[in-house]
DNA sequence: TTGAAAGCGCTAACAA
DNA sequence: TTGTTAGCGCTTTCAA
């Protein structure tokens, strides 16, 4: 057997207590004009007395407009990603509008339909899509048109509107940093991309290219640290690599844990540097350097944004923020000498 | 001017084109009996024809039940809380319940109200709430009554079903493991606490009275890594301290930090262990001994308290589990003597 | 087994 | 400025 929430006064309730029509309650639960201050008032002061709250769902149904908004994400945990949403649910609810969480589970066709139809099913004012990763990109082209709709990321796309961290310059500034220190190259490990390439990659190689420095191999890791600690390890039998730049501050600590495991010293031996400046970049040791994203200040741009695609205004399409290069002790000068191989 | 979602079919274009009328059609889709099997297939080819997707506002209108439920949280940016939620999404969803998160800034008054009109608002079928702090101590007495209702912590309550993370216990294991390890007494960084007291510094105190041990007076950090790191090196200057629990990972990092910026070794100098495992933890240097919270998991068990509560079944109010320890490298045997007073 | 009729609690026209 | 009248898209009786 299936109970309901506890059921409260209606707006009749009120309309009679305050001896006014429902339609008057209406209006001043919405601030409409065309009421006289004093049963205004009086509805109000009802309002009060009943603890009356309207029915999300009959104002809904009778205005065809939802105070809802859905974000939808491949994952919630991360803190890139938590902080992100942070940002939304604050601008959201300092709005008015309610936000539910989907995650999406993978970019197989079924799990993109299954998530899209939960979306849908909750027809919400708008969407916010997190397309951080595949499983965001597949949600996007599958909800693109079911209702006003936002992507996050840090690569600019031109289909829907957009909150991005431009990532591309921050990587190719973080990459310079390295080489103005005297690196002779700076190899990279990459964290999954959301598509072919990511804005980190593609600056990194940018930065390489514009300073003539050869470009190497990538490493590939998991959004696991653990994989990071891998690669270190493998980093640490190859003495031409002397500066290195993660995809993110996670692998980047999983890479120091095994460049130390394997006796490595960082910056001394090995350069190293993170992309975020995650909450434990500062008292991780040594300290990273990394560039910091501004993942909640994200979060409400991505929210003003839709807001505005809600309220039909087209022309706030794009909102875009450079991260700032933070320098801290893991980054230091190119060892004098290449270090002999281990091993 | 606001725009609405596109507008979709609804039921009655559902029913027109198989033949039917509109409340077969509702009882195809809430998979009730009494439809013979070729109407039954009739409407689900039309639903797949037209792409129809119920709306959730009317269904919930009409037979006074949501299919959304809603999560109260004071933080949804730190990992325990992130997984808790990521758990009860995923349960909530593979049950076709869509969730809302609201976050409550403080334990206010005003902030309590209003984010209890948000939630109630919504008219949720029920309500988690995470009880890890004083802002969702508060949330959880203001929203009690309003709907179905269910706590996350670390200890147990006795007014509401609620799922918990035995930390007691955990943290008594803890502590003991680190007497054993040879240290005179064990010290205890607190991190806020939900009430007066946390589950985690009651097992600490437990197990040190246990074991006949001297009881230090606590050093009390915030929520940021930053203040482990102040703490590190305070502790630093004081000789007697040779081991020291942490009220969660991320503090620990940062004692261990402030320790290490002193010059202290851990665990040779000092021992440290934290608390629930963080997905750093492994790849932290040195790694931490801690204890292991299944936040994901703890999430599933509070949606299904709460699927329990919605449905009516008072029985099952209560879901507990007891962390693991985690030895790693943070931990080890007491010095054989006392270091000297630095400085 | 099915459909007709009556709402759920609200907002949107419209008339007064 | 206010109230009356109609629905919004569904579920729920109830009769057939």
């Amino acid at each position: 057997m299936t109970v309901g929430p506890t059921r409260g006064p209606t707006m009749a309730d009120v309309a009679r207590l305050a001896g006014v029509s429902v339609p008057t309650v209406s209006r001043v639960i919405n601030d409409a004009d065309h009421v006289t201050p004093e049963k205004r008032a009086r509805v109000r002061e009802a309002i009060e007395r009943l603890r009356y709250r309207p029915s999300a769902a009959a104002r809904t149904l009778a205005s065809r407009q939802s105070r809802t908004i859905a974000v939808v994400a491949g994952d919630t945990m991360q803190y890139g990603y938590a902080a992100t949403i942070r940002g939304i649910e604050e601008a959201a609810r300092a709005d008015g509008f309610a936000v539910t969480i989907t995650v999406i589970d993978s970019a197989d066709a079924s799990d993109v339909s299954r998530t899209a139809a939960a979306v849908q099913g909750q027809a919400p004012a708008g969407i916010v899509v997190l397309k951080f990763d595949p499983p965001g990109v597949a949600a996007l082209a599958e909800l693109r048109d079911s209702a006003p709709i936002v992507a996050v990321s840090g690569v600019r796309g031109r289909d829907v509107p957009q909150a991005v961290l431009d990532e591309l310059h921050a990587a190719q500034a973080l990459t310079a940093h390295l080489l103005e220190l005297g690196h002779a190259t700076v190899h990279h490990v990459r964290v999954p991309p959301s598509r072919k390439e990511d804005g980190r990659t593609t600056g990194w190689r940018a930065a390489l290219r514009a300073a003539g420095a050869e470009i190497p191999a990538t490493y590939d890791a998991s959004w696991d640290p653990e994989s990071g600690r891998e690669i270190g390890h493998r980093i640490a039998e190859d003495a031409h690599v002397t500066a290195v730049f993660c995809g993110n501050d996670e692998i980047a600590m999983g890479v120091i844990k095994g460049l130390t495991e394997r006796g490595l010293t960082v910056p001394d031996d090995v350069s190293v540097a993170g992309f975020d400046d995650h909450p434990l970049a500062a008292v991780w040791n040594p300290a990273l350097t990394t560039a910091r994203q501004d993942f909640v200040a994200l979060g409400r741009r991505a929210y003003g944004l839709l807001r505005s695609a809600i309220s039909g205004d087209e022309s706030a399409r794009w909102s875009s923020e450079r991260p700032p290069v933070i320098v801290r002790e893991s980054t230091g000068p190119a060892p004098g000498k290449r270090r002999t191989p281990l091993s």
